[in-house]
DNA sequence: AAAGTCTGTGCAATCGATTGCGCAGACACC
DNA sequence: GGTGTCTGCGCAATCGATTGCACAGACTTT
């Protein structure tokens, strides 16, 4: 490895005005500066990130933990924080915790070493203590899911309107058994989703069958399971809405492999938009369409302007909340008249 | 931050024996390791990963340099790294360069910067010549695409082979003109599939026509709009065989957008089967199914391993060849007598 | 001509963890 | 008693880039 110092030595000057050069300081002449810049790029210099990290006290890393990579819904995080990071000149460092805690501990130990910039998190359920402790007072935010051992920032959905929403289309098309793949209750996200769909059974005055609410891990397996199950009902239910992307997945991995009939039957809606929806079925899945890349890019971009802002000062905690709507497609369809 | 002096402070011992503790070394005594490990703890001490690299000359860290995050493909490949990392006690950075020379290179020197025990690529047709050389005699390698100016180990698909077996296959069912959607052929791997496709022709003896190949940046957009000229040519192919991942996901897209007749008249072959292609349509999209999750988790273990190793001859470069095979779904469809 | 102002560089310390070497005390063995 | 041997721990150097301070020479001002 090249180094300043090596390059000092062949120029017969002091390290210290090799890197004055490089980083352009005023105080050095111009013919220094293009004769150790050329010198440099021919001996292939390239500086190290850990010495000028451990001077300089702080990292260009930003370091972002998703419970998934394959679902669309967390590529399309992962691709809106590698765009800012991107154009501010700063590195993402990708951290998938399969919705394990333990996974997610070492994941945030990790992260936290390396003295990240800014540190987003989707958070898992079970979320451990020392997870929450290394995350507190530090540079971080919580992403999409919120949970409450996190003293931190969060940037995510009004869910609660979101399903409410969702539902109240579906009453509107006359559907009165709807089913729900919904994750588990120690998250306030998918409480909220929940809650948003009970809400709206409420308002229409909807009859209410527990039976129809499937609640599990936020996974595709899960979903899959649980879609099957209730199609499989005595009575199923004539629409299900999956509050979850890693549940859509679940729920079109398990309606693919029904039969056409079965499909018309049940009008399915998705959550979190993703261009693979349009290739459900013959005309696109109907889905609740967030604003993520929209949510992960201020996220960022908020991660990386408290880093430079470096301030001291405690500050309160914010919710970013934003709004989602549905995008209807051919997978909504009027109930059959029971 | 916490830093190993504090702990030694608090305790009245010195820094090292801090580090022989939590490093478990055997000349420190099974009292005092307990102590400080407790201490440690109790501090919310964590180490340093800038000063532990820089010491140590070696990182923990893995980069994967992807053209794209939300295809699924690559998302796979990152899930894979995600995994071996994990498995191994490594870290992944991910670097995402859009199919950009430019930000390629930005992202290289980055990676190269951060002195990653190893690094992954998926080049770019135009890699330049500054990323060729920052990487060559480093612990890289590069991944389904192979770009002639790199240097390096290249762990891919059978390309030939893998278009040659599904242009056959849609010979079979009597499709006598087949429309390719495939890259630039500054890159072997898009060069390569053309070739597969010649070649089932020509063995065939099956009429060539220029016209049927749209040739592009590896791009959904470009395929998107690649497959609609295909579609409203004036004698359209009854088959299109996508040789890209990012190319399979444009012929989706303008595909979603086809009238049912239109999308019956042709049939379709993705490249890399990825889950959300069996929610395509009625029954699935045919895909040419390749061991992605495998190549990539064996290119990431031959890179740790490559790091530990730290062994300082220089190798020879080795191609590491998988096959594919070609998974059958309802997108295929016998060729109507013309 | 003396004093003041720039310019262009070098010296040496610093960031935090690690480790080779050395040292002191305890104990054993002849 | 003398000589090893082992255990437990401290000292100080090291990794590479950065930067406050100092300093030498050139040039300007009064």
């Amino acid at each position: 490895m090249v180094t300043v110092k090596d390059i000092a030595n062949k120029l017969g000057v002091s390290p210290s005005t090799i890197t004055r050069a490089l980083a352009d300081s005023t105080r050095i002449s111009t013919r220094t500066k293009t004769l150790v810049r050329r010198t440099a790029a021919e001996m292939g210099y390239v500086a190290d990130t850990a010495a000028r990290t451990m001077r300089s006290r702080e990292s260009t890393l930003i370091g972002l933990l998703i419970p998934d990579i394959e679902n669309s819904f967390y590529a399309q995080i992962a691709k809106a924080f590698s765009d800012v990071c991107n154009a501010k000149g700063f590195q993402l460092t990708l951290a998938v915790s399969d919705d394990d805690a333990s996974i997610e501990e070492r994941h945030v130990r990790a992260l936290v070493s390396a003295r990240c910039a800014g540190i987003a998190i989707v958070p898992t359920a079970s979320l451990s203590t020392q997870s929450a402790a290394l995350l507190s007072s530090r540079n971080a935010a919580q992403l999409i899911r919120r949970n409450s051992a996190l003293n931190l920032d969060w940037f995510g959905i009004n869910d609660v309107e979101a399903l409410r929403s969702a539902t109240d289309r579906l009453l509107d098309l006359g559907h009165r058994r709807i089913g729900l793949l919904c994750g588990e209750a120690q998250l306030n996200s998918a409480r909220d989703r929940y809650q948003g769909y009970r809400a709206a059974l409420c308002e229409r005055a909807a009859p209410f069958d527990p039976a129809l609410v499937m609640r599990g891990p936020p996974r595709a397996s899960f979903a899959q399971r649980a879609a099957n199950k209730l199609k499989s009902a005595a009575t199923p239910p004539s629409a299900i809405i999956a509050a979850g992307a890693g549940l859509s997945e679940g729920m079109l991995n398990a309606a693919a492999s029904w039969s056409t009939a079965e499909q018309e039957a049940i009008s399915l809606v998705g959550y979190c938009d993703c261009s693979a929806f349009r290739w459900w079925g013959e005309s696109g899945l109907t889905a609740i369409d967030l604003p993520v890349r929209q949510i992960a890019g201020d996220l960022c971009s908020a991660l990386i302007q408290r880093a430079q802002a470096k301030s001291e000062e405690p500050r309160r905690l914010e919710d970013h909340l934003y709004g989602s709507r549905l995008v209807l497609r051919g997978s909504l369809r009027f109930a059959n008249p029971s």
